[in-house]
DNA sequence: TTGTACGCGTTATCAC
DNA sequence: GTGATAACGCGTACAA
């Protein structure tokens, strides 16, 4: 550790040019010198300062990724994507978790203006002057790029997740179909029930409610929904954990999930599949939005032309929340 | 982006020099001089070069946290105390999944040599040979040190929380106890059961098994326990995916946690407290893990003298799953 | 094939 | 109080 290019430049016996072009591979340096140098570097365990390289070449090895909660189970499996890919690049991945705080996300943003990183992969929303400054080097993934801003967005299609559950609960036969869900104003709260409505019959769809998207409010919403005069004996919940909720407001109505009601979740968060009847849901492609969305970065960065906007594919995953069992296995419909 | 220092030097009319000694806050600068630096430097989106200023100083603004695996709910929670304890201190936390691969490990002790990072916070267990290359900028999170190798250690006290569930369990009267483990090599399970034996008496401890850390380990394990003549009125599980899992084999044996067999998991991960029946378990100060081992890490970078090695303290978090059952709420015992 | 010279953006050490 | 100037470690034209 501390060692330069020009203290190996010094044994071997030859200038720090020389050194540094045999390093990196670069023509001109005869064979034996190459070797030499080769050797020297490995011995005394030599490796190119990150700093120095980035000040001449302009090119930083960092990337940051943002994200609203990192122990939210959704995100680690996006960072481990991004973080792969990036490897793939030579690049290493910053994390910054905002904890939903405003003044952290700017942080992230000084990140990129300091250029301590390349490019930021934003899996939270962004206010509309912020991109200004950031143009070519932020890409988001899973939500909304800024109004009018042309920054790439790399997400997952709720709406054809809305229909892969339609799909799945029309077939089931089912007579009333409610729909709870977290905060109105979000797109993929309206998405999904969008894809919903598009593949199952007008009247079968019953009650459709609001709230947050936590258990506690999925146990609400589902409360009420048990408690009113005509219970529906179907549920598609707009995450998983709503979808717990729910299933625990049936166990205290005393109905049983799979057999009184059908239940479907979304997200495949790992709790889905471990829940007392192993929940039927919607799994995003967590690993590959990560992937992507690093990809799409990087690309841009290298000014290549940027790639469209990238919309991945969801896929429904039953257990045995909608009655249909194959014991604890997990069937997968693509 | 891209304004330096010389720029801002030359519209203000002064040099580099003075522009650097204003926004660094050194004396020897007029106010008004310095009044005007400093608004057009605002003006302008000044933000100094990280890489450049890492060059002069030796000092770089980042950290890494090296995890085996973060989709693992227990590091997500880690990462984030470690990351506010770094941004506190001006550092950015690097985020390296080693997905139990050795050259990945390898990788992130790169990290250190081509000074991308001025330390490593390590979560996941390090060879001796590799502990020279690193003297003084690694710290160890919840994993023994290489022997022999003087890497400060931050770790939580498995045996602690050992003796919390057996005093737990002691007082619940009941008449045998199973525990249910990881691989018998693991420190944390050893030391577990040996927290375990401190409180209770001899004769209530019946058969000791081993498996993995997984949900299937713990079915098997579960569904050998209630297959004997002899079934345990209680477990105690040495993480909370094995307790699932033996959850699990408690239900298909017609068995009802809580009532006719009494469980404690370890970890608490969010899994714990929705399960069926909420799980009593151990609760982990992950936050606080990740938060001292970057502040432990960071003050032996800066020369500090290295604090003692930390063993934080668990904590049992009481819900349903032995009996004792304030509804869903949740009760924590300091 | 190899060496010299310069610049990347910043801080630090001198003078003045 | 302020300004040259020299580093920091590396890559790269250009000259030899």
């Amino acid at each position: 550790m501390g060692v330069t290019i020009k203290q190996i430049a010094e044994t071997v016996g030859v200038s720090a040019a020389t050194v540094s072009r045999a390093l990196n591979g670069l023509p001109g340096v005869g064979p034996r010198v190459r070797k030499r140098i080769a050797s020297e570097a490995a011995r005394r365990g030599y490796s190119p300062d990150a700093h120095a390289r980035a000040l001449v070449t302009g090119r930083v090895p960092f990337l940051a990724l943002v994200v609203p909660d990192i122990t939210n189970p959704f995100f680690p499996a996006v960072a481990r994507g991004a973080e792969e890919e990036a490897a793939l690049r030579g690049c290493s991945l910053l994390l910054v978790d905002t904890g939903d705080r405003p003044e952290r996300l700017e942080h992230a943003l000084d990140l990129l203006s300091s250029r301590r990183v390349a490019g930021l992969v934003l899996a939270v929303p962004a206010a509309n002057g912020q991109a200004a400054r950031i143009a070519g080097r932020v890409v988001m993934a899973g939500v909304d790029a800024p109004p009018r801003s042309r920054v790439p967005v790399v997400g997952v299609d709720d709406r054809l997740g809305g229909r892969l559950v339609g799909r799945h609960l029309a077939a089931l036969g089912r007579r009333s179909l409610a729909f709870v869900s977290g905060p109105a104003r979000d797109r993929s709260s309206r998405l999904r029930l969008a894809g919903l409505r598009d593949e199952i019959p007008r009247d079968l769809l019953g009650p459709v409610s609001h709230g947050r998207w936590t258990v506690e409010s999925g146990r609400e919403q589902g409360r009420a929904l048990f408690r009113s005069s005509s219970p529906p004996d179907a549920i598609f919940a707009a995450n998983d954990l709503l979808a717990i909720g729910v299933a625990q407001a049936a166990s205290d109505a005393g109905l049983a999930v799979g057999r009184d009601v059908a239940l479907v979740g979304y997200d495949d968060v790992e709790v889905a599949g471990l829940a007392s009847v192993p929940l039927t849901t919607v799994s995003q492609p967590k690993l590959e939005l990560g992937r992507v969305a690093a990809r799409t970065l990087l690309d841009a960065i290298d000014g290549l032309d940027t790639p469209l906007p990238a919309l991945l594919e969801p896929r429904l995953v039953v257990r045995r929340s909608c009655g249909s069992a194959p014991d604890f296995a997990t069937r997968e419909v693509p």
